[in-house]
RNA sequence: GGCCCCGUAGCUCAGCUGGAUAGAGCAGCGGACUUCUAAUCCGCAGGUCGCAGGUUCGAAUCCUGCCGGGGUCGCCA
């Protein structure tokens, strides 16, 4: 159960019974009212600035108006106090009779406390990773990767349907570079002495094994071929090996799509061609000229005509380039056709989880995605930052050399998924991130990950440990008096739990998995804080002996928290471990 | 030069899309262990929210202009 849609529903009933009476105009836009947790729990439990928002076309001073909101609310028996304060904000507590509705839900639907459905079943596209198939993923792809599986997971506990989807870019010049380089490690394997590995080729020691594999199936005859026969051989083989290696990869993160789409589908299957069709037919192409990049020199700038898709007249600065000089289409005109084919799948969000140094082509995205939706689909960019890897303190030395970088695999072989998928939404993903490999490994107070998984087993080991001293009574499921619960610091618990389901919702609403983080960070610390008071009052111990109704009470709170703890961790991907 | 992101305690960062006296952790100082796991907790101290205007009942949050940092700027992907 979601306290806030409960309450909104009592305001939202007050505002219509004073509209009923002509206090407020009928139609007065009720939409930025807010319920919310005030900061200072003296306030209350639930506050809204109804009254401020609608003083203005009821043409009353806020609080006179809250007075009438108050009156309408005092009525309720879920209320056990209505004041106003402040410049007019209406607090509310709620009676003691609430909280036990509350907690009863929670245990009712435990790990799955905090679902919603918000989303209404809405399709949404979640695209993240989506590297070129041309290596590993290096750590620069895990923020990404972790970002985009979290954000698919709180969409999806939100009531989103969601697909996790990855572009391979097996089209453009790369791969043809990965094929070339490939079929170096393949004269490798058969015994020629390739030398230093040429500048502009992938020099890494991924390929060898690809360059063995192909001996093994070819032997030598594609050593006789000219390039052009072999290329599109060797090419497909190295893709396929490529992206079984990131597949791995992010399995090693326990991430999986559901959807790969292969960019050169768009080209074989004649779709970029149906799609300029299309563009022709809405007149949203031309064939014009460009004016010549700005800031930097130009030397090889050369002004022609060429075809243009009006994305200016949907957001964008300039219009866009369909296609190249030498008449083939752009990365651009295949990721129009993209658009369109995940339009054509029904998708109502396309969710782009890119790095940093993409933000300047999200503005012709979002003008794609105007263009041809009409309006029935949003398409939300998010830009992952920078991870700066340390190690004590100190800067992990990256090597100029080519091929020589910090795979996604060297990360999470030496800490593990959990401590990787915690950390990467540690902050924001529009915030640089540091991330030490010492640090992250440590167990104290400043490492979240140790903290909140700390919380998860401590609560798992108080269980544990209730069954031997309580008896077998103490997992059975009797019905807990929750009005034994009084404590400030238990109070503070169940409020915080009350909250989570609204975390999660504002959360998926904004697009920020991170949030799901410090709510858990906070979540533990609420927790840790009421186990310390046991220390020092004992009677605030869960497990006590001899009282028997306090003790299943509170093994019952327990397991609410570890509910709420677990849900959280699963969006994020982490592991709530029982004991540590 | 254009566009995008960032600027909050000494440090690293939150701040619930405009709410009440701006919050955590680390570092500093002072406390709590014969433990339901002290791997934790409690307290103190620490701020012109980059600067200057504007919008309104109310601004760290929104708008404008500066300052500083990062990213990016046809025919790469």
């Amino acid at each position: 159960m979601n306290i806030f849609h409960h309450i909104r529903e009592k305001v939202l009933k007050a505002l219509d019974g004073l509209k009923a009476r002509g206090v407020i105009p009928v139609d007065a836009d009720t939409s930025r009212v807010s319920i919310e947790a005030p900061r200072d729990p003296a306030h209350g439990d639930v506050t809204t600035n109804a009254a401020m928002v609608l003083a203005r076309p009821a043409g009353m001073r806020p609080r006179d108006l809250a007075e009438k909101i108050a009156a309408l609310l005092g009525d309720d028996t879920g209320l056990e106090a209505v004041d106003i304060a402040g410049p007019g904000f209406i607090n509310m507590r709620l009676s003691s009779a609430f909280w036990p509705r509350l907690l009863d839900a929670v245990m009712e639907q435990g790990e799955a406390y905090g679902r919603s459905d918000m989303g209404k079943g809405e399709k949404v596209n979640v695209e993240y990773v989506s590297a070129n198939p041309t290596g590993p993923l290096h750590v620069g792809h895990c923020r990404g990767a972790v970002f985009g599986d979290a954000l698919a997971a709180l969409l999806e506990e939100t009531g989103h349907e969601v697909t996790r989807e990855y572009y391979i870019n097996d089209a453009g010049a790369q791969v043809d570079v990965l094929a070339r380089s490939a079929f170096l490690r393949y004269r490798q394997a058969l015994g020629q002495d390739i030398g230093e590995i040429p500048a502009g080729l992938y020099p890494g020691e991924y390929l060898i094994p690809v360059g063995q594999a192909l001996a093994r199936e070819h032997g030598e005859k594609l050593l006789d071929m000219a390039e052009e026969d072999w290329l599109p051989i060797v090419r497909d083989f190295a893709i396929t090996a490529m992206m079984d290696m990131i597949r791995d990869d992010l399995a090693a993160l326990n991430i999986r799509h559901e959807v790969f789409f292969s960019e050169r589908t768009l080209h074989e299957k004649g779709l970029i061609e149906d799609t300029l069709a299309d563009l022709r037919a809405r007149d949203l192409v031309y064939m014009g000229r460009l004016p010549p990049p700005k800031g930097k020199p130009a030397e090889d700038w050369e002004d022609r005509e060429q075809l243009l898709f009006r994305s200016s007249d949907f957001g964008d600065d300039i219009d866009r380039p369909l296609a190249k000089s030498d008449g083939s289409y752009t990365y651009f005109a295949a990721d129009v056709a993209y658009i369109r084919d995940k339009l054509s799948r029904g998708f109502r969000q396309l969710v782009y989880i890119l790095g940093a140094d993409h933000g300047g082509y999200v503005k012709r995205l979002q003008a794609v995605n105007k263009a041809l939706s009409g309006g029935n689909a949003e398409l939300i960019a998010r830009l992952c930052q920078l991870v700066k890897l340390y190690r004590g303190g100190q800067p992990v030395r990256m090597s100029k050399r080519a091929g020589d970088f910090v795979t996604l695999r060297d990360v999470v072989d030496e800490v593990g998924p959990d401590v990787v998928r915690f950390m990467m939404l540690t902050r924001r993903n529009d915030a640089p991130l540091d991330f030490d490999f010492e640090k992250v490994t440590e167990q104290s107070r400043d490492n979240p990950v140790f903290y909140v998984q700390y919380a998860h087993a401590r609560i798992c080991s108080v269980l544990r440990n209730a069954a031997q001293e309580l008896g077998e009574k103490a997992a059975s499921a009797a019905a807990p008096d929750w009005t034994l619960l009084t404590d400030p610091a238990e109070m503070a618990l169940i409020r915080r739990i009350g909250e989570y389901p609204r975390v999660l919702e504002a959360a998926a609403r904004a697009h920020e998995p991170h949030r799901v983080a410090f709510y858990l960070q906070e979540l533990a610390a609420d927790f840790h804080a009421l186990w310390n008071k046991g220390k020092e009052l004992p009677q605030l111990r869960f497990i006590l002996p001899g009282q028997m109704d306090v003790s299943l009470t509170r093994l019952a709170f327990l397991r609410a928290i570890r509910y709420c703890l677990a849900n959280g961790l699963r969006i994020m991907g982490v592991t709530p471990v029982t004991e540590m």
